[in-house]
DNA sequence: GTCTATAAATAGATAGAC
DNA sequence: GTCTATCTATTTATAGAC
């Protein structure tokens, strides 16, 4: 269970399948497979095969409560809000597998880390609350419900990954900038 | 298989089950087990256990792709989409667990039944799409790229029942008039 | 550190009594 | 139409040879 390096790579290709078929869908001899190795040698790097989701979830997890956590808080919420997206695009074309993993396979993390993840979940979504309520406060926002905004807001960014996918054709620059568009003027000419 | 008063209600505890454990990892016993009788019991109503998962999920795209294709295409591309957001909004009420199981688990389809999710799937998106286009063409709305439009708006829609269990305290009237606002006029001031 | 072999648990589904 | 009993397949994980 020690070299990472091999340890990496597992978690890696497991992200991989786990998005194509689902945590629970994915045995370990499918994963096995993939690596051209059996089953068995897995376990000489990784614990389990929770572990493994853990290893993959509750790591991105922690980079995007890192990066929430770093803004600067003096500017206008508009301007944190863009730095967000920014980062959800970023994350979204870099490491597309983990954030569909842990959009889709969280239910399955066993208690105690399912409780961690929950309460990372509940930090990053109360932070960025806080930002759109400065902004509602502040008056740079119409005086709309900030669960709304928020639920709406992350909706998008959360999936974000599933529509890089399928459309690679535009540039990063124009998607952050479209997506700050809808959000902050919206889509009436 | 006969008696569509049982298959209906396996249905939609199954629904339940599957949106909270994930159809893979909810048994026919668990099933079973929830409506207060034997696994065995329930093959007398339904085939297999992916035939519960067609039933929920296919019926459920057929009344989306039923209720875009009904609208009235004559009136501004504003007023079809608010019908659209209307209606995603009613479903996410009505029957959140169904559509947390299409959301989640369309994946474990088997071949034939998945061919036609999917292409359900993009009939809906092709029309949303032709709809936004007519927006951009008509000047109604700014030239921001469709796709983009398209997608932001769907990973809203398409999550709404997650946030309406959470927060139950806003009135569906204000939800309806938020959303649209947040997509056509913005957050901004 | 990878392999073969296998343990132990659990899955979907069926047979046949009632 | 529900039950008990059971079949068959597959799962995660481990033991131990190499």
């Amino acid at each position: 269970m020690k070299p990472k390096i091999e340890q990496d790579l597992i978690v890696k290709t497991a992200a991989k399948l786990i998005r194509e078929r689902g945590f629970v869908a994915m045995s370990m001899r499918d994963l096995a497979d993939e690596m051209g190795i059996k089953a068995a040698s897995i376990y000489n790097h990784v614990s389990s095969k929770n572990q493994i989701l853990e290893l993959i979830i509750l790591q991105l997890a922690e980079e995007f409560i890192h990066h929430i956590n770093q803004l600067n808080q003096a500017p206008q919420a508009s301007k944190q809000i863009k730095e967000i997206i920014q980062h959800h695009i970023d994350l979204a074309i870099e490491r597309p597998n983990s954030i569909a993993v842990l959009n889709n396979d969280w239910i399955h993390l066993e208690a105690e880390k399912l409780k961690l993840f929950k309460s990372m979940r509940k930090q990053y979504e109360d932070q960025l609350r806080l930002i759109i309520e400065q902004g509602v406060l502040e008056k740079e926002f119409k005086n709309i419900h900030s669960e709304i905004i928020l639920f709406s807001l992350l909706s998008t960014l959360r999936n974000l990954h599933l529509w890089i996918k399928k459309r690679g054709g535009i540039e990063k620059s124009v998607l952050i900038e479209d997506v700050n568009q809808i959000f902050l003027t919206g889509i009436l000419a």
